[in-house]
RNA sequence: GGUCCGGUAGCUCAGCUGGAUAGAGCAGCUGCCUUCUAAGCAGCAGGCCAUUGGUUCGAAUCCAAUCCGGAUCACCA
């Protein structure tokens, strides 16, 4: 029930036979036909025009009459100079929605039918400051492509590795310790991730303070930056931490479970979650054997130094340190010993995909490199899901100077705008006050996740801090609307009419077609955001139906339609567009609600 | 300097495996609520797709060069 494939099969045995071709169905190329023209999928005939010694015209004009002779499910054709506009006849339209509108969860495959098991690592956050807007494209990027994963049958697992150790923690418990008489969450109602961050920022104006001193006293900027006693302190904090000090690591753990309750509940805000939690204080230690393995098979080499490296200029990549000569590891060293372990602990894992920032992009090519230099088949298979940076109109954000967008800040005022847009409105009466404040917060998140995952993640994007995110037009509170408004129809309908059946022997209304075509679409459209790692393919076609539907809306009556078949197939049609949005958005995490 | 990514309406973004007259939204202007939710629908206006050359029946799309912006090239993570 393939309209591609039915096409094409047939244009490929015309073309054949017409021309003495040797085409295969595959290579037949199809475009959806544009809306200022009538069809539905068009062929473009130029690349037959040579084999069929005529113009395009008449090119196009033989096809498509062979075609119709032959395909009952072709209702017409026309053509404009090389483009021949094929149009299905109302029946097969109509087969097509009574198919989509009978399968369960349409547009998706069966989880786990695909046999195939990804990891996918998102968010793995630091836990020395609180989480900004960067980390919301990192998390709602991560989390729904893991959906999109879903969606083509593969079971996925959503790891997050968190970044728990290491000398910018030590600045934060440094500063606590100096400055902080024993704050605590609870004593100064504070959320534990910022009342951490608040200390890493003291740390800053501290330490900058101190090498404002030094200079002063004459010593250069790198030498006050060295020797500055906020520095060193935080040094050997770092060794005691190393070294398993009692004290050290007591207050390492308070001030990290302080950190994680506040993520927690961000988390919880922006309804993504994780099957398996890493800590880098567990596996930071991981790689260093693998040095030793990567000398023997003379990938990595020894320097005078005492430094083990692997030159990867052929690559057309630099050399790269795996070990100091110190015989302590670099963040890659874990990195490669973190992949092996997760293959070792996961041997049913085909994939391993990391959302991290494209200003790692270098990193990750080292890194996919040198373990496939070390002889790891899967190494193919690990991909960096890179993204664009999130932007200010000043530029970057920089979270010493102050230009972060706090994550839950903004979600506070989303579900804020939300409210008092819902309030303004008023259409909510009845509504009780917990279903309120839910509405509230699926809005106000559905406009910001909407915003986000709606841009191509490879690009960068800008975000207005003054202009604040919309709620009309390309948004998700649009579709989210739509959504509301078709439940509100089936509601009425259901105490009206018990089944909504499709009569196949219906005239279809222009709108219905264009309606009916778009929610075809649906499955293509999730596996290519699928494989593409595209949230945006997802988000834009979403709103293609969604505006489909209003015009439909705005142009057919529903419930009020006399003819009981028309209204059948209306109600039909809503319904499956409301599965659609519905199954659609929640690859984007997005709720949709019944009434707003 | 090497490598990589990007440059499309005033603004934010689609379109990029070559196809018809380059699309949306916002902002601006104009209509449409006694009719299934106006968070909507319809319309007007807005463009040298950074520049130049090439490939071909055809280029926003592919290639090259140039200009502009960003990232990266640590014994940091």
């Amino acid at each position: 029930m393939n309209a591609e494939l039915i096409l094409s099969e047939h244009i490929a045995a015309i073309v054949n036979t017409l021309y003495g071709l040797q085409t295969e169905p595959q290579s037949v190329v199809l475009q959806k036909t544009k809306k200022e023209f009538e069809g539905d999928l068009t062929l473009v005939v130029f690349p037959y025009v040579k084999a069929s010694k005529a113009g395009p015209e008449q090119t196009a004009q033989q096809i498509g009459e062979a075609l119709k002779a032959r395909c009952a499910d072709v209702h017409a054709f026309n053509v404009v100079k090389g483009f021949l506009n094929i149009s299905f006849t109302d029946a097969f339209w109509l087969q097509t929605l009574k198919n989509m509108a009978a399968t369960k969860h349409f547009g998706t495959k069966a989880a786990g039918s695909s046999g195939k098991t990804i990891m996918l690592e998102y968010s793995s956050p630091n836990t020395n400051k609180p989480l900004h807007l960067g980390h919301i494209r990192n998390n709602l990027l991560g989390y729904s492509v893991s959906q999109l994963l879903k969606t083509q049958g593969h079971h996925v697992i959503k790891a997050n590795l968190v970044n728990d150790r290491g000398i910018h923690i030590c600045k934060s418990m440094l500063a606590w310790k100096k400055f902080g008489n024993g704050e605590t969450p609870k004593s100064s109602g504070m959320k534990g991730d910022h009342l951490v961050g608040k200390y890493y920022v003291e740390f800053d104006k501290a330490y900058k303070r101190e090498i404002q001193e030094l200079i002063a006293a004459g010593q250069s900027k790198e030498e006050a930056e060295k020797n500055a006693p906020m520095m060193k302190e935080t040094q050997d904090m770092l060794r005691q931490w190393e070294a398993g000090d009692t004290a050290t690591i007591d207050l390492w753990k308070t001030m990290n479970g302080w950190v994680y309750e506040g993520f927690t509940q961000t988390y919880n805000m922006l309804g993504v979650d994780f099957d398996k939690m890493y800590y880098e204080s567990n596996t930071y230690l991981l790689g260093k054997e693998l040095v030793q393995d990567g000398l023997a098979k003379g990938v990595f080499y020894k320097k005078e130094d005492g430094s083990v490296r692997i030159d990867l200029s052929k690559e057309g990549l630099d050399e790269k340190v795996v070990l100091r000569s110190d015989g302590t590891s670099v963040y890659i060293t874990q990195d490669l010993g973190t992949a092996i372990e997760r293959f070792k602990e996961f041997p049913e894992l085909n994939q391993l995909i990391y959302t991290v920032g494209n200003e790692q992009d270098y990193h990750f090519k080292v890194l996919f490199k040198i373990l496939e230099k070390l002889g790891y088949a899967w190494a193919k298979e690990c991909y960096h899901l890179s993204y664009g940076m999130v932007e200010l109109p000043e530029g970057k954000m920089k979270s010493r100077e102050g230009t972060v967008v706090d994550a839950d800040d903004l979600i506070h005022v989303m579900i804020q705008t939300a409210r008092e847009t819902t309030e303004q409105l008023g259409k909510t009466e009845g509504l009780a006050e917990h279903e309120l404040q839910h509405l509230y917060i699926t809005v106000g998140l559905g406009a910001l996740k909407y915003f986000i995952l709606k841009v191509d993640p490879k690009k960068k994007m800008l975000f207005d801090p003054k202009e604040s995110i919309d709620f009309n037009g390309h948004t998700g509170p649009f579709i989210q609307y739509t959504h509301a408004r078709i439940c509100s129809i089936l509601r009425k309908a259901e105490s009206l009419f018990s089944t909504f059946e499709v009569n196949t022997s219906l005239t279809l209304h222009a709108r219905e077609r264009e309606l009916i075509r778009s929610l075809y679409e649906f499955p293509a459209v999730l596996s290519e955001a699928a494989n593409g790692y595209n949230p945006g393919l997802a988000a834009n076609y979403i709103y293609e139906l969604t505006k489909l539907f209003n015009q439909f809306y705005h142009d057919c009556p529903v419930l009020k339609e006399e003819n009981e078949a028309i209204r059948k197939l209306r109600l039909s049609l809503s319904e499956t567009t409301a599965n659609v949005i519905k199954t659609g958005m929640n690859t984007l995490g997005i709720d949709v609600p019944e009434r707003m």
